[in-house]
RNA sequence: GGAGGGGUGCCUGAGUGGUUAAAAGGGACGGGCUGUAAACCCGUUGACUAUGUCUACGUUGGUUCGAAUCCAACCCCCUCCA
């Protein structure tokens, strides 16, 4: 296929968006024609998003801002039976008080990356559990049910893997993929949606929605997955040791987002900043060819593009001054993560290991004693000898606070009371 | 409903009466080298008021001086048959 020509698919291409297509050339042809209205579905399985779902996220973003209309759909009624697709193991059911409380979570961070509103190309945002709770199931079967092929949704990746490996896939899981084809229908009907997107994992579920409208309503839709990310370790994106990347500040701070983008590897950098920000491309092109230790102003632009675009300016700021104090300067930055001891613990003196776990930098005492044991455990930059040292008031530097610092990378401030 | 197999730590997976807080690998974390990178090398990886105590091998009971290991019942999963 020839370069696109509507703006969304150019961008979306160039930018490392596209990983599948059901017709490159016809949805090309239907952007530069009309207002086109397409969705992504999104379970509410957590409160929050993380990165994983940024790539999806940013593409409704693209999609607002090349002139056209984004639906969000939040899966109220699909995540109500889970969605088996990149799932060893069938998820744990949720129910109406978690669902509905998870969904107020995730549309908080919808609203920093698409305007909502009633306008053309404004957002909107619906719920699948508005018409999948009323569905009566005979009548269902009988209207929807007929047109899908169990041979053929056997071999589906979600399906088939799960078998292969002799896994358990329960009945109600299988139904997914017939619920998010019938989402599909319901939106082109309702919303006039022509597209859905999704990650890679979705392809069958959004193939199959397509199928069921063309047999039922002689619609055409079309279907556009992004490529499932990985880091260049081959890693999931989005997970740490310490849990997700969520996208909400009261899950993860500023500071920390900042910090993930920050640590991308090398090789991720120009497949990140054309993903995740809206540097235009020949300057991306610049960035990502610096060499050695160059590459690092690239990270910070990056981590700095990206946090705009979740958290604001401010709070950016605030994480990139924090970054540089703590890092380049080896002192303290205000945005790091703190903890209020009273003055009087501190004028008796706290167990070293004690003060770690309460900074959040350990899990629990034994994990701190072993970081210091290991040589990572330190007070001020300085390496904490054993692990039954004290630090007590003698420890206040001038700015009135202790630096206690887990390892290299993270640190947290005592703040006497 | 019948027959067989299985449920072990973050994950995979060994262990089939005592030296088993449980092999090995992965992941993660820490140290070294670096650029807050990768690769590589070394170390750590249940909790605690810590040469000890407690918790842990699906659940609940039992046998035994002693159980992840043996027995019983139950729950769950897989395969085949109906």
């Amino acid at each position: 296929m020839d370069k696109p020509r509507s703006a969304f698919l150019q961008a979306a291409a160039e930018r490392g968006f596209i990983h599948q297509c059901t017709d490159l050339g016809a949805l090309d042809h239907l952007f530069t024609e009309e207002t086109v209205t397409a969705y992504i579905g999104f379970d509410a399985t957590a409160d929050s998003l993380h990165v994983g779902s940024l790539v999806p996220i940013m593409l409704l973003r693209l999609l607002q801002q090349t002139g056209h209309k984004p639906v969000v759909l939040m899966g109220g009624g699909t995540t109500k039976v889970g969605d088996p697709s990149g799932k060893d193991e069938q998820r744990r059911l949720l129910g109406d008080a978690d669902i509905t409380a998870n969904i107020r979570g995730i549309q908080s961070v919808f609203t920093k990356y698409v305007s909502f509103g009633d306008g053309a190309c404004d957002a909107a945002m619906v719920n699948n559990a508005d018409w999948l709770d009323g569905l009566a199931y005979i009548s269902f079967l009988r209207d929807y049910g007929r047109h899908f092929s169990i041979n053929r949704m056997l071999s589906f990746d979600s399906v088939k893997l799960r078998l292969d490996r002799e896994q358990p896939l329960s009945f109600l899981e299988f139904n997914y993929m017939v619920l998010q084809s019938y989402d599909f229908l319901e939106l082109s009907r309702r919303n006039g949606c022509r597209l859905q997107m999704g990650g890679s994992d979705q392809w069958g579920n959004i193939v199959s929605g397509i199928d069921l409208a063309r047999r039922l309503d002689q619609t055409t839709l079309f279907g556009l997955t992004t490529p499932l990310l990985t880091t260049a370790t081959g890693a999931k994106m989005g997970k740490t040791a310490d849990g997700a990347v969520w996208l909400n500040a009261d899950r993860l701070s500023a500071y920390d987002y900042w910090q993930y983008w920050r640590n991308t590897h090398d090789d991720d950098v120009g497949r990140f900043l054309k993903l995740f920000t809206e540097l235009p491309l020949d300057e991306i092109a610049h960035l990502e060819k610096l060499d050695g230790a160059e590459i690092n102003e690239a990270k910070k632009i990056l981590a700095n593009e990206a946090t705009k675009l979740c958290h604001g300016a401010d709070a950016t700021r605030a994480a990139s001054d924090t970054a540089s104090k703590t890092f380049d300067d080896g002192g303290i930055g205000n945005d790091l993560p703190s903890i209020d001891v009273p003055q009087a613990e501190l004028n008796d003196g706290v167990l070293a290991y004690e003060l770690l776990r309460r900074a959040n930098l350990a899990a629990s005492n034994g994990e701190a004693r072993r970081l210091i044991k290991g040589g990572g455990g330190r007070v001020n930059d300085a390496k904490i000898a054993n692990d039954k040292a004290i630090i007590n008031s003698s420890y206040i530097n001038a700015e009135g606070i202790i630096k206690i610092s887990a390892g290299k990378k993270k640190h947290a401030i005592v703040r006497p009371v």
